[in-house]
DNA sequence: CTGTTAGCGCCTTCAA
DNA sequence: TTGAAGGCGCTAACAG
């Protein structure tokens, strides 16, 4: 029999039975493929092939692996796979923060494309610090994943730069990243925040505030872009243009707008959380929707049609973009090759008309935005 | 100069200055403690032990290994590290699903806590199915992760045992896992509902419906037995217990309930999904709250307050029990073993009232459930 | 304080 | 069809 030396983990002395040897392997530590190799009397690569398929292997040869895997409970070590070869089958995705819906729709869109294609998924949160964000983009990088989708914080991270990133392949998700290197899954946010205002000047509204949260966000940026693109079109002044950053900042300014001479007759919230603080203002301020102000969401959530008017939104088409953006880079993965300039997928809105505007439908319409 | 075979992947010829060799080597591929050694002209030990910090390195050594390392642009290979260790510093973690507002504040706090103890979080979702679930499982644990954070999908699979898991540590998360060697970390899931029941019955309600969903799962489960219990008490028929599995069933459920002779006068439901299902039907079917039907939730969601009614629920501390579920976790990965007998965390639930279930409250009350 | 050796579990390469 | 050797990047253990 030949000699097998024994690490500090193996310290029992070895049994002759390949049984005996079995029982013990079992308890002291997870069994690898040189135990089953043993246990069935073949050299290592034959185990190995015979999992991987590459050659072919005897039927009595294959029947005797088998079984010793069954009888060790043998589980290839992923681990060992990914650090011998090149390709980790897996890929990382950092979000801002994932209590808001329209995030934990993507993030649960996101495993389940990588669980179709065979990839496991290293998520984690950055909660918009970018000092956080670079962290946990190392952290991942060293750890090889294979690709990362990322939702950059600040608009302009002069860190996040293809030669940064190396070789591993990046899709920028909701978010674009200054270098246009990277591929980038966003949605119509100028044309989508454009269509809340113009429905809003068909009511016959004509002082509409923007209710917007941190300006550095490339989303909030853009809507608020569509926002003025729609009043100037129409003539009409920007004068209420707010950044909502908390509840109690939402109540001041909503409660100094109340006080305005021309007050507006009419909001646009930038996402759901501007919406929400809107929301919470308007009940503790006592307010009618629409009558005392009309508004128009940008995101729609679970329970909109559900609270009192329904509200009008933007939508979002959340695990779609979640679909398409796991889907595109698993292909940049495995096409193996970094683009010299990214794609740049706008995936469409739309806006489900509901009675918040003013509108009087009893059930949602849904209007395509272009 | 020593003699440095060239795998595949190097086959540029050898350049002869450091310099030469750095530039070379960034493109190539990434650099390796081996390379930062070289530059630096030290022993890659000596490059170990300036990274992991764990033995002095003279000023002078530290410095050239320092600068190395930035010249290199070398980051550690994590995997490597892993691979050869027994530690990871990963943990994995499988939701039914993210778009669940619960599910998906757990997720938040799984991250946040993870990060803070210098963990990395594989997460993905089962979709509720356990055949998902089991191949998500084993290949967790083939990536040796250090412990599993898991939301068992059905109250009993067998198969989730110690054994199965070997030594690797696991939480159950939200619902227990049959076999009670595991950890699980709960909420008063009986006490919440019985609460949900008792409060409705203050309100002089006799007849009153429990809208569930699939009775396998445990939370819904325990949920039922506390409205039983609280009727029991009362001395009431639960004549009214139904499985709202669909949008459709639902309203079918609620049409069929109008039209009985005795018909419930209050609904309670067992958790945000099935809250979702009777909003809706309620609202198709033009019935008022709580003139029509009183109502109580369990689960508390971001805008149960702004519709109309507001919404009186039962609150799970979901982020509060993601925290908790998670330093738990790692508690038991670091201190290496596995117990006899899993720990059993139940987290307290408190009812917020608002008005559908009658009350005419201007701002919800908290009430403890004890 | 620093370097050498060896091996984690797997798979590529080469040889039989 | 099968096996042996070697190395991926890192660090524990043991020298110097």
């Amino acid at each position: 029999m030949k000699k097998y030396k024994l690490s500090k983990s193996r310290e029992e002395s070895t049994p002759d039975t390949a049984q005996e040897r079995e029982g013990e392997a079992r308890l002291l530590r997870k069994p690898t493929m040189t135990d089953v190799a043993r246990l069935a009397g073949v050299g290592t690569m034959t185990v190995s092939r015979f999992l991987s398929g590459t050659a072919t292997v005897s039927e009595k040869t294959a029947q005797r692996v088998q079984t010793a895997i069954k009888q060790l409970n043998y589980r290839p070590n992923e681990l060992a796979r990914a650090f011998r070869g090149q390709r980790n089958r897996s890929i990382g995705i950092i979000f801002p923060y994932l209590y808001d819906p329209f995030f934990a729709d993507c993030a649960h869109a996101v495993t389940v494309v990588a669980r179709e294609r065979g990839y496991t998924v290293l998520m984690t949160t950055s909660d918009e610090e970018p000092e956080t964000e670079m962290r946990e983009i190392e952290l991942m990088l060293q750890r090889n994943v294979d690709g990362i989708l990322l939702i950059p914080t600040h608009r302009r991270e002069s860190r996040l730069t293809r030669s940064f990133f190396g070789r591993t392949p990046v899709v920028a998700f909701d978010r674009p990243i200054a270098d246009s290197s990277f591929d980038a899954v966003l949605v119509q946010n100028t044309a989508g925040a454009r269509q809340m205002v113009l429905h809003l000047i068909e009511h016959g509204h004509k002082r509409i505030a923007f209710m917007g949260i941190n300006r550095n966000l490339y989303t909030i940026h853009a809507r608020l872009l569509g926002y003025r693109r729609a009043m100037q079109d129409a003539g009409l002044r920007e004068e209420f243009v707010y950044e909502c950053d908390s509840e109690a900042e939402t109540e001041r300014i909503m409660s100094a707008m109340l006080k305005h001479e021309d007050r507006p007759t009419a909001i646009v919230t930038s996402n759901n959380l501007a919406t929400r603080y809107v929301l919470n203002s308007i009940s503790h301020l006592d307010l009618r929707v629409p009558e005392d102000f009309a508004l128009v969401g940008f995101d729609d959530f679970d329970l909109a049609d559900m609270i009192q008017p329904p509200l009008t939104v933007i939508r979002q088409p959340s695990l779609e973009m979640g679909r398409t953006a796991t889907n595109l880079l698993i292909d940049r993965i495995e096409q193996g090759e970094i683009p010299e300039a990214g794609n740049r997928i706008i995936m469409p809105v739309e806006m489900i008309v509901r009675r918040s505007c003013g509108c009087k439908n009893r059930k949602a319409q849904i209007i395509p935005v272009s």
